[in-house]
DNA sequence: CGGACAAGCTGA
DNA sequence: CAGCTTGTCCGG
């Protein structure tokens, strides 16, 4: 038998979601599985990656050039799930898999450290699965111990965090322990297989052949969640790796959602309270309506943080949802909410409405019967500058768009950017949490919480005593408030998985979200014998039982010319 | 996707 | 009928 002297090659036009059988020149080395290379394709110069060796039976193109390693082959069967599962071409996950750059050789990865004895006494020991720990729970035991686990197999382990920043903290910490860490974004080093690889939500697709063990760190923060389509899921991803890996996976989050609890059997972390920042419930509705954007004891709050030694004292939160205007009654204080869904009223031409479709109304207010209404919401510029007068302080306004290298001042106001820009702070003030409680969507209520933990992380915990977390709302009853100032969420966490099963809302269901000009015309192709299409204000959504269902049915429709969004969750 | 090529439109 | 636009096809 001849070796075969052809490859299938995968290529980066996205478009073209094939792959095309290239001859390798005589006097070349059959490129490796992966490896990218540059091939003619119809008059263009394209680049791709070898899919697999074949014999090189008929009449073919030449392959122009290898041009270096891409993953390693075992992860292709990855990229060709992922990209099923959120209805996207193989090449953007194989995009997401390669170097940024070219890389023509590897490095040697360093030989297994001997381990300082503190090693072993810090790890921890929960079994693989979810590990539910307050905000400010040192997850360094966790990945030693993953780390250990990894070592007992000498396969690499990797670590997700939330950002880039703390994946350079995270590195530094191991390193200074003697430990082998890298940063995922060094793909050469990840891709000759580094002991210990650590990113943010893109190393998940980092270039490791087989893995030993993986930590995901706060796995519930949004940043696992890619917001530009495909709508790929971070946890999703390493779910899938360490099951075909056969490596155990751990996870931590301050109140898991009903996709972690699927990890694994959930393990509680020690120092629940003292972990968690000390919290103070501000009900606007009993504050004066003519203080400013913050209740009168909230500046005293404020001023208080301000006579510390921290060098950004207090931090002031906006966020921003959806449109986002809240209207509260001008007298009572009472926020305007639709009787249907409970999302915030919006007043348009004077009449109320959520903008979900539930109808309008006369504007009055549903506690006192006052007719006058008033807009609570403003943006960032404005809460600065209420801000600023309130504390006679210069304010610094931070948003995601802001330069991230600006010089920050003592009081900062902004939107959750502001969360992970600012390091510690003594003081993080929500000026509006209703915001979260009132969105329309169903993980509003865990970002909540989610958020409040952030916060946490700024002000350290009450056992610490450096810092508090302030919640202005106008709904001191609100099951998320209340579970956040007992600090028990078993029910909240009930009722997340209730809804979810309920509603079939992953993970006990798959959603799709079909959007633009040709959505009409996709979903008319559709096979729909095992999912329910459901029209909404964009376009539609589709529900199915499971993601193989969802995505059968997705790939069964051919894709008509025209704009056409598809969101997989 | 984007190059190739065919068919359609325009103006002298 | 050259020169340009628009549409459809197809890639190894």
């Amino acid at each position: 038998m001849d070796a075969p002297r052809a490859v299938r090659v995968v290529t980066e036009v996205a478009a073209l979601d094939r792959s095309f059988d290239y001859a390798v020149a005589d006097g070349h080395d059959v490129p490796a599985i992966g490896d990218r290379v540059r091939v003619d394709l119809h008059g263009r110069s394209v680049r791709g990656w070898v899919e697999d060796h074949v014999a090189a039976d008929r009449e073919l193109k030449v392959v122009k050039k290898w041009l270096g390693f891409g993953p390693p082959a075992s992860l292709l069967p990855l990229a060709t799930w992922a990209g099923d599962r959120w209805y996207a071409p193989r090449s953007r996950f194989l995009l997401a898999m390669s170097p940024d750059r070219l890389v023509t050789n590897l490095p040697a990865p360093p030989p297994a450290p001997d381990l300082a004895p503190t090693i072993r006494d810090t790890a921890t020991n929960y079994p693989s699965g979810v590990v539910r720990c307050a905000p400010n729970v040192d997850p360094l035991g966790l990945v030693l111990q993953a780390y250990l686990a990894a070592r007992e197999v000498s396969l690499p382990l990797l670590v997700l965090v939330p950002t880039d920043a703390w994946s350079r903290r995270m590195v530094g910490r191991l390193e200074q322990r003697g430990l082998p860490a890298v940063l995922a974004s060094r793909w050469d080093c990840a891709r000759a297989s580094w002991p210990i690889v650590v990113g943010a939500r893109g190393a998940a697709f980092a270039p490791v052949a087989k893995l030993g063990a993986a930590v995901i760190i706060d796995v519930d923060d949004e940043s696992y969640r890619s917001e530009a389509s495909p709508t790929w899921h971070a946890l999703d991803v390493m779910r899938h790796r360490c099951d075909h890996d056969g490596a155990p996976l751990w996870i931590t989050s301050s109140l898991p959602s009903p996709a972690a609890l699927q990890v694994g059997p959930l393990s509680v972390a020690d120092d629940e309270e003292g972990l968690w920042p000390r919290l103070e419930i501000v009900d606007r509705r009993a504050s004066d309506p003519r203080d400013g954007v913050l209740a009168a004891n909230v500046v005293t709050a404020a001023h208080r943080a301000l006579s510390g030694d921290s060098q950004v004292a207090v931090a002031v939160i906006l966020q921003r949802l959806g449109r986002g205007r809240l209207f509260a009654c001008a007298s009572c204080g009472t926020l305007a909410r639709c009787e249907t869904c409970g999302a915030a009223e919006e007043e348009v031409d004077g009449r109320l409405s959520c903008g979900e479709g539930h109808g309008d109304r006369e504007v009055f207010c549903v506690a006192c019967g006052a007719t006058k209404l008033r807009r609570v919401r403003s943006g960032v510029t404005t809460l600065a500058r209420d801000v600023a007068a309130q504390l006679s302080q210069d304010v610094t306004e931070i948003t995601a768009s802001s330069d991230p290298a600006a010089a920050i001042g003592r009081v900062v106001v902004g939107t959750e950017a502001v969360l992970q820009r600012v390091r510690r702070c003594a003081l993080v003030i929500f000026v509006d949490f209703d915001q979260y409680l009132l969105a329309p969507r169903e993980r509003a209520r865990r970002d909540a919480v989610a958020a409040v933990a952030r916060a946490g992380r700024l002000v350290g915990g009450r056992r610490e005593g450096r810092g508090s977390v302030i919640l202005q709302t106008r709904r001191g009853e609100d099951a998320v408030i209340t579970a956040l100032a007992s600090l028990s969420f078993e029910s909240l966490s009930d009722d997340d998985v209730e809804t979810a099963k309920v509603l079939g809302l992953p993970p006990y269901g798959a959603i799709a979200e079909i959007e633009g000009e040709s959505a009409t015309a996709f979903v008319a192709t559709m096979d729909a014998a095992h999912v329910r299409v459901v029209p909404t204000a964009k376009g539609y959504s589709v529900h199915a039982p499971d993601p193989l269902t969802l995505s059968h049915a997705l790939r069964s429709a051919t894709r008509p010319a025209g704009r056409l969004r598809v969101a997989v969750s």
